[in-house]
DNA sequence: ATCATATACGGTATCAATACCGTATAATCA
DNA sequence: TGATTATACGGTATTGATACCGTATATGAT
């Protein structure tokens, strides 16, 4: 309970990415970005089920047990996942976690949420802008990605181009390391 | 000073990225995988400069002026960035941060770091590559990336489909898309 | 109702990227 | 010592990306 003590308990608050604490898949502690990435004011998610979060309780089960494993022999596990805003909306996020307790992973959680894409800066992309971005992260051609989404090639150019001045980028590739990490909302 | 400033701390302590607290490029804070990321003992860290922890002076210059009118303007900055081990071993990091005072960001600074693809997934990088993807992922082209490190264009090209290669992809699009992440852990 | 934007497509021009051909030196490793 | 790999550079040829020119429809906002 010093100095020391508030100085990180501060950074855990102001940190750049979602972050939250969990004990059997009871949120016990998050922080500021967590709770606006998720569109919730911090007390009404503390001592709630991760449940909440989840597009589904289907998805909420499927992600329960992959990466226990991982837990058990590395004491941390990582992928990406879908989470659930308050209005519903989907956000796809890099998730990370470690377990303080090895051997029963789920006891005790200290998770960090970093959204990928969707919404970098408000520039929020539309369902084509999506799919060609899916293309191009793939490594496809525009010719490619026409083909598969049943347009001209052409077509796909302009969308490309309508990503590069939205996110102020010069190229594909500046694009893509720009996109794979989201600046936190706000 | 309560249970929750505990328990932030905890968090913050044993969050599976590495995080720091800055105050005007000096570390007054840092977590256990911050300093295991880069090799070094907590306590070696606190009180030291961040100059330490960048391959050299000129990349620790170059990185502090970069994001400065982001964070001015959203309070937050995000990049991809070489961070330097004790033992000299590059590391390719997903680099956030807030600050705490906008109008002064370097002030009073919160920032995580994500290692992006570390040795461990077999492909490990040599300088030049590391370098040529710098660029990359900054939207330059192989003549801008040349100049910037006093090469031939001719040059960068064969780093660049060594990249390829490497990492089985078809083009820079892929590889970018493929770079920003560290895969999930086994 | 006008304005902006997203969608979709055509053409052309220019530059970049990629894949080949080649040579050469230095370093590491079995 | 020979083999492999990284480095560095030159040429050429093909494909792709990007930036312009244009048209057109649909949708949503002020």
């Amino acid at each position: 309970m010093n100095d020391l003590t508030q100085k990180m308990a501060q950074a855990f608050d102001a940190a750049p990415i979602g972050m939250a604490v969990s004990h059997h898949r009871i949120i016990s502690m998050c922080n500021t970005s967590f709770a606006e990435m998720l569109g919730y004011d911090r007390p009404d998610l503390l001592g709630q089920s991760f449940r909440i979060l989840y597009p589904s309780h289907a998805e909420f089960d499927r992600v329960r047990d992959i990466g226990l494993k991982a837990m058990e022999e590395h004491g941390s596990y990582s992928d990406e996942r879908m989470m659930r805003r308050k209005d519903g909306v989907p956000v796809w996020c890099r998730f990370r976690a470690r377990t303080l307790m090895p051997c029963d992973p789920l006891a005790h959680l200290v998770m960090t949420f970093a959204p990928i894409r969707d919404q970098l800066d408000g520039a929020q992309l539309t369902k084509r802008e999506r799919e060609v971005l899916s293309g191009l992260s793939r490594g496809l051609t525009s010719k490619e990605i026409g083909r598969e989404l049943g347009l001209s090639p052409r077509t796909i150019e302009d969308v490309r181009a309508r990503l590069l001045r939205k996110f102020e980028v010069k190229n594909t590739s500046e694009l893509l390391s720009r996109m794979s990490y989201a600046r936190p909302t706000s």
